[in-house]
DNA sequence: CCCTCTTATGTAACCGGTTACACAAAGCCT
DNA sequence: AGGCTTTGTGTAACCGGTTACATAAGAGGG
């Protein structure tokens, strides 16, 4: 590999006049920087970042942790946040924390010796001790966090909009499924459509569940007609589980929607491809990545008015497990 | 952030014997090592990665090159590829490709330019110059490639299976949906299916499609059923495409797998729970990334022996989208 | 013609690690 | 006791960029 030395020498000038070539600022003869750009041309010449980085004290490298890039919501989030972040012309790295506190502490660790510019976070434990003494620039993303600047969806909202949703069709057995305790935004799905199903003359049940995981899904959804057979709408707590709840009451036989409503969350982008289609709240994760690189970026390039939450709002997705609703009625 | 000449200072030792503590290399005493140590400790020092990588001329960083996190096969392949690769003490630089050999470019220059010790690519244009000028160790995963070691399954005998499950149980009138033609592993799929075909007394017809993304999975599925209508049985490119057909077929009232039989192709998460559950032909994405990840991980360690092509095998799961055949006929 | 400002370029320090090399003290052997 | 090896530690060069500072030539103004 050829160094700025190597360039420097080759053009018969000094490194500093190359590095003035390269980075376009101070003065350089139109001749000379003719000649140094021919020069790099010749001898394939790019850059070392890491010897960048060393002097500038920081890289071009962002650093984004997930919980799990597995689970189909995440990809969404990490390909808004890269395009966005490409565009600026960073890079991404990036770490699965699998909701281990140890991996999350080893990816801030990483991140910071890798010497990133700021990095955006979709793990839990958001006000840990991990992110205080951090002086980078943090956005936290599909969480909130009192500490550090959240982009977030209306997860409230959200509930409200589903428990609305089987209402306004007709269930009046409804069950509601409480996503993880420790996932902040699952907790605030539930208590909106907790909210809105306590305001409403229907009964309802709630049954708890501890992960997010494809094969403990298909556990929750036959936890769930063993306990609840007569349930006649499900909110489930994303659309993996709410998946997994209409394959089970297909496989019962139940007629969706007629005899069974089910409305996920997230809308990811197989929901709309099962059978029924499922009907759902939508969640705009690409966007919710874009507006947290952006964010993020604004906080690197150290401009004022920094927001400190930006909540993006959720739709319902009018599918095929509810029923259709009059429109003039 | 303290540096390594601060530890220094403060423990009244110098740099040198700082940096052999860390590296644990060289002669300590054994009093003044627990003094180092210590003060490492109180400082809560951690050594700065991008120094020690330009010295080193190489970083702890592996490049990993997607298509797009997006499509749910490969999250799989970057979580087999992050575990391992995280279990050696290396963390990973991601991007997406899109395809785009401007972006393929970009990233290939990125990992170079940032030092990385190696780099995984899932993308398709793997003998393309931009890989031959490279001194890295290079694996190709999902795609093979002439001139570097490969890690991939073996996608014709997948189309074998995924014909002969068709053909086994009875569909006569067999159309096969051929993938992208850029697509590697896609055409090895397609050609498999396609000599498996040829030898059988079956009728079939092949219908080309020229991408993977979800909106036009659900065009290729309509164009499938105005097409051939009287087709009994679909082999799919893969799942996300079987699922848009399965989809299509139930919206248009056939019954599966009585009237028509689906298999689909890689196993991804979802598949088990489409309804009816869909039979494939499965390929283990994340042990392949783990073994691209090992493999990758022999060739920086400059191991002997390092394998050229690692094929793992795919395997039928058969689950509801085909019928069940006799086990002793 | 002299002074000042702008333009053009080079020298060398610096970023924070790693390590070759030098040096010294202690241990061991004959 | 003298020589050789092992152990312990420090000095300074080095990795490859960036930039503060120095220097000098040419332009412009009075």
């Amino acid at each position: 590999m050829a160094t700025i030395r190597d360039v420097a020498k080759e053009a018969g000038v000094s490194v500093a006049t190359v590095s003035r070539v390269l980075n376009d600022n101070g003065y350089v003869g139109v001749e000379t920087r003719k000649r140094v750009t021919e020069t790099i041309e010749r001898l394939n010449y790019s850059p070392n970042e890491v010897a960048r980085s060393l002097y500038k004290r920081e890289s071009r490298l962002i650093g984004l942790l997930l919980p799990d890039i597995t689970n189909p919501f995440f990809p969404q989030l990490a390909r808004g946040v890269e395009d966005e972040v490409h565009q600026a012309g960073f890079r991404l790295l990036l770490g699965n924390s699998d909701e281990e506190a140890s991996k999350e502490l080893d990816y801030i660790q990483t991140f910071v010796q890798n010497q990133v510019v700021g990095m955006i976070s979709a793990t839990n434990n958001t006000d840990r001790e991990n992110y205080e003494d951090i002086d980078l620039p943090v956005v936290f993303l599909d969480r909130t966090s009192k500490h550090h600047p959240s982009v977030f969806a209306d997860g409230r909202e959200g509930g409200r909009l589903a428990a609305r949703a089987l209402i306004d069709r007709g269930s009046t057995k409804i069950t509601l499924i409480k996503g993880p305790a420790h996932v902040q935004p699952a907790q605030d799905r539930f208590q909106g459509a907790l909210a809105e199903l306590s305001k409403a003359a229907v009964d309802f049940s709630v049954l708890g569940t501890t992960s997010y995981a494809f094969e403990e899904a298909k556990t929750w959804a036959e936890e769930l007609f063993t306990k609840h057979p007569e349930t006649d709408g499900v909110i489930a707590s994303n659309d993996i589980v709410g998946i997994a709840i209409l394959h089970e009451a297909l496989r019962l036989g139940k007629s969706i929607p007629d005899e069974l409503q089910i409305i996920g969350f997230d809308d990811i982008p197989l929901s709309s491809l099962s059978y029924p289609s499922l009907s759902t709240i939508r969640q705009p994760a690409y966007e919710m990545g874009k507006e947290a690189a952006k964010l993020l970026i604004r906080m690197i390039k150290k401009e004022q008015e920094i927001d400190q939450m930006i909540q993006l709002p959720v739709s319902l997705i009018e599918r095929n497990t509810t029923r259709k609703v009059d429109k003039d009625e």
